[in-house]
RNA sequence: GCCGAGAUGGCGGAAUCGGUAGACGCGUCGGUCUCAAAAACCGGUGGCCGCAAGGCCGUGCGGGUUCGAGUCCCGCUCUCGGCACCA
């Protein structure tokens, strides 16, 4: 009989594979059971995933977002299966610049403007069958939401962790804000990267994160994160350790004055020919003598001005001046002349700094510019001559690695290593120095002077000063403001409007005003993934009984581009909860993993202005969303990158539609017997459910596609009329997280009339799940010469025999018995002959 | 400059413990169906030599270890990402 004309005739009573006809419905019906709703469940594990918290953006979503949501989802559904109580919600990191600044371009208000985009996000997603709990919905520009931001943040002021300086800082002029450490990118502002970042004067809020420095960095052993975040956050926090050397210098006046320094090199002080301070160090002033006076106000000055701009150059000639001052060197004994120098930077170690321009390059640099003496003292190796042990301008080689210790009086000979210990101990017995660990990583200033954010909830009392605001008078409201564009003249916008400013004092009742800047959008993000715990919760930021069930964050799935800001911020955080009491953990997510990044057909990144978006509005008009997911999951590696090829979802298409056929094929599913072909068949099943199992638990996604796509050509081939139902059931099961809409439909034409989304995850057989038959590689001095198929497990003698019965290694052994026989069983044979 | 990740057919990728390189797809070529086309289905498809049987070469480059290397070691090249005067 020809099977391909019974085949035709089947298909023509049988419903075809239309996505847009059942996708809409089955969302609709999951809304309706509440099917991905999570609740509190003691008996069950528990498991929380989260993706980063996305700012709605005007643009909508792209297959670039989908990247990461897709497999999330699909690893979602995937444990739901497997009986995980599982927490998967979603939300709208709403307040901050990017949405302040859409909607003054479209001169729509923000307050208007990011409910509509969230709206939209929410459909995109909805339209992509991810399963998100939505009863748990979170806006951080909501009052519900920030009124427990400001609350985090009376919790960082009470515990003496924020607190108001004055400082130099970043201020993009397009943004008309300062921005943190973190958003200066080389010096130019992170969301304008044609906008050179100016310095600014300003009394700011800080929150002392670097009172967690040391934490920050010796926990990062114990998380399961990608390396290269780890490395970033490594860089960022830069531990240094060192000494903190005292010198004593006089000022102009003839008055004695200490002046530290940090060096990470003790053991080169006997090469410190110089002392360098950073142009806004205090004593600069002091030290500065007359005849210097005018040179030096000029530098500061000239450096204060425009030192963000040249200072960009790294290949930029160094420039100082000197300010006539001496210090004593501490071992030579030899006064050193004082200069100040932009190079040595102010907020780092003691904003000054010992300059051995013989085994520093920047301080050699310096010294040879403005013929400062260089002196060796550390040689390259481990030999050295006593009879060359003295001052040797010549060799100033500029080695900066370890060595021997030279011209350095009673250390010379030690090795640098030893040399530092040493020099260290005499500096603390001479009580002038002492061990010292010093930080890259600055405070995060939190201040905003942007409309967009959640108010600092501070007032200032003309009697008692800085009043931190009641936790009952919570939440400060944004004032619905008309006119919310920054003036340009530093202030936050609040600060125009009178009725918000003018308070009275929470502790006297007096004439007050309020704190008009808002909080930087990381502090909304920094304690998010709580709040999802226990949403509705209008007496505390989050329900402590919640939290202790669902938190820390299992799993979080974001791009790299945080990997210094949100992850360092949210960090700090849970420390700073974990000391007050309020969770039982200190490290926010124990795993965390990076979504490869996706790029358009043109290699270039998808973007408005570059006309290469692709959305999943349109490929899911055109295929599905089940063959988008499946397609986005199936071209690579979850956290590699890819670009975006529709050519390539042809492949996934044409899978799908192979196994709606098979699905709908009356002809199969009748009566369990077995047939001819059942037991390779039903091998082939729980082969296949151990695999997909295994790849899904590892994230993957593309090699379990792989896997599926085999099983499913498998039983297209056999056309066996009395198929066992359960092949073809446990497939649909096993796709439903990949596929949810089309195996759910599938699922009910089958005769089920429950979700298969509810169905467990189907287990395997580990006797079945093995091939009875393996192939075994022949090999003669290591190169292939024959294939041989044999019974799993035979024993060495068997394969051997049969290896050597092949013809075609026959050929290649000759007459020779091998002198050496490599057996790897059920694997490879390798003859090793001469 | 420093730190990190990577490089496999025409393309996306697979090979999870040092053991059959190229699974699964895309594309392409040939075929079936069709008046024709599309779709679908079947088959071939790393390169070179050969009528064939078969052989040789092949995982960025150069060495090494090993019976055997995409995988391990040493030395490079290129691509991408991060940091960048942090003493």
């Amino acid at each position: 009989m020809n099977s391909k004309m019974q085949g035709n005739t089947a298909i023509g009573d049988r419903p075809r594979y239309i996505p847009v006809e059942i996708e809409e419905k089955w969302q609709r019906r999951w809304d309706e059971m509440r099917l991905f709703h999570a609740e509190i469940d003691p008996s069950r594990p528990k498991f929380y995933l989260l993706e980063f918290f996305p700012y709605p953006s005007g643009d909508g979503l792209s297959v670039g977002h989908s990247k990461n949501y897709v497999p999330t989802d699909t690893f979602c559904r995937f444990l739901r299966m497997r009986g995980v109580n599982v927490l998967h919600p979603m939300g709208w990191d709403a307040f901050g610049l990017p949405a302040e600044n859409e909607a003054i371009l479209k001169q729509v208000h923000p307050a208007e403007n990011t409910p509509k985009n969230a709206a939209n996000y929410k459909r995109q997603m909805r339209l992509q069958g991810l399963s998100y709990d939505w009863e748990r919905e979170i806006d951080a520009s909501n009052p519900d939401y920030y009124r427990w931001t400001q609350w985090f943040f009376l919790l960082m002021y009470k515990r003496g962790l924020a607190y108001r300086a004055v400082a130099a800082q970043w201020w993009c002029p397009q943004c008309q804000t300062i921005l943190a450490n973190e958003q200066v990118e080389n010096g130019y502002c992170w969301r304008h990267t044609d906008q050179l970042a100016e310095r600014k004067e300003l009394e700011q809020w800080y929150f002392r994160i670097t009172d967690y420095a040391d934490e920050l960095l010796t926990a990062l052993d114990e998380l399961d994160w990608p390396e290269p975040i780890l490395a970033m956050q490594r860089n960022w926090i830069g531990r240094s350790e060192g000494a903190r050397i005292d010198f004593q210098a006089t000022r102009a006046d003839g008055s004695a004055v200490t002046i530290p320094v940090f060096t990470t090199r003790p053991d080169t002080i006997f090469g410190a020919t110089f002392l360098v301070l950073s142009p806004e160090h205090p004593e600069v002033d002091g030290l500065t003598t007359d005849e210097h006076r005018a040179r030096v106000i000029q530098y500061q000055q000239q450096s204060g001005l425009e030192s963000e701009i040249t200072r960009l150059a790294t290949d930029r000639e160094k420039t100082g001046v000197s300010t006539g001052a001496h210090a004593l060197n501490p071992f030579t004994r030899e006064q050193i002349p004082i200069w100040i120098a932009d190079y040595v930077l102010v907020s780092y170690g003691t904003g000054a700094i010992m300059a051995v321009p013989g085994h520093d390059e920047r301080d050699r640099e310096f010294a040879r510019k403005f013929h400062l003496p260089i002196r060796t003292v550390v040689k390259e190796g481990v030999e050295i001559d006593p009879e060359r042990d003295g001052y040797e301008p010549e060799q100033d080689s500029g080695y900066t690695g370890e060595g021997r210790m030279v011209s350095s009086g009673e250390f010379s000979g030690l090795s640098t290593e030893e040399g530092r210990r040493r020099i260290v101990e005499a500096l603390k017995e001479r009580g002038i120095g002492q061990p010292a660990i010093t930080y890259r990583l600055r405070d995060w200033l939190v201040s905003r002077q942007r409309y967009w954010g959640a108010p600092i909830p501070i007032v200032y009392c003309d009697g008692c000063g800085i009043v931190p605001v009641p936790e009952e008078d919570l939440p400060v409201l944004l004032p619905a403001l008309e006119h919310y564009q920054p003036a340009g003249d530093g202030r936050s916008p609040l600060a125009t409007s009178a009725e918000f400013v003018n308070v009275t004092c929470p502790d006297c009742g007096g004439p007050a005003q309020r704190e008009t800047d808002t909080l930087d959008t990381f502090v909304d993000s920094s304690w998010y993934y709580l709040r999802f715990t226990s949403p509705h919760d209008a007496t505390r930021p989050f329900d402590p009984a919640a939290a202790r069930y669902w938190a820390p964050i299992d799993l979080y799935v974001g791009g790299a581009e945080h990997a210094v800001m949100h992850l360092l911020y949210f960090r700090f955080f849970a420390k700073v909860m974990n000391d007050a009491g309020l969770v039982d953990f200190r490290e926010p997510a124990i795993k965390l993993r990076n979504q490869g990044q996706m790029h358009a057909a043109d290699g270039q990144r998808m973007s408005k202005s570059r006309r290469n978006v692709v959305t999943p509005d349109s490929v899911v008009a055109q295929y599905g969303a089940d063959a988008l997911r499946t397609y986005l999951m199936f071209m690579g590696p979850f956290d590699a990158d890819a670009e975006w090829d529709e050519t390539g979802i042809n492949g996934v298409w044409r899978w799908l539609n192979r196994m709606w056929d098979l699905a709908t094929d009356d002809r199969r599913g009748g009566n369990g017997e077995s047939g001819n072909e059942h037991e390779e068949l039903l091998r082939a099943m729980h082969r296949t459910i151990r695999k997909v199992g295994q790849d899904f638990e590892a994230f993957r996604f593309n090699t379990a596609i792989s896997a599926l796509m085999e099983y499913t050509n498998l039983l297209s081939r056999e056309r066996d009329d009395s198929t066992d139902p359960a092949l073809i059931d446990n497939l649909l099961k096993m796709c439903a997280p990949l596929a949810p809409h089309m195996t759910e439909e599938l699922w009910h034409h089958r005769g089920h009339d429950t979700s298969i989304h509810l169905e467990s995850w189907p287990s395997y057989d580990s006797e079945l799940a093995v091939e009875t038959t393996v192939t075994v590689a022949v090999q003669v001095n290591g190169k292939l010469r024959d294939i041989i198929t044999l019974p799993r497990g035979a024993n060495r003698d068997e394969v051997e025999r049969v290896a050597r019965a092949s013809a075609k290694v026959a050929r290649f052994l000759q007459d020779n018995s091998p002198a050496q026989t490599i057996y790897v069983p059920d694997r490879l044979v390798n003859f090793v002959i001469r």
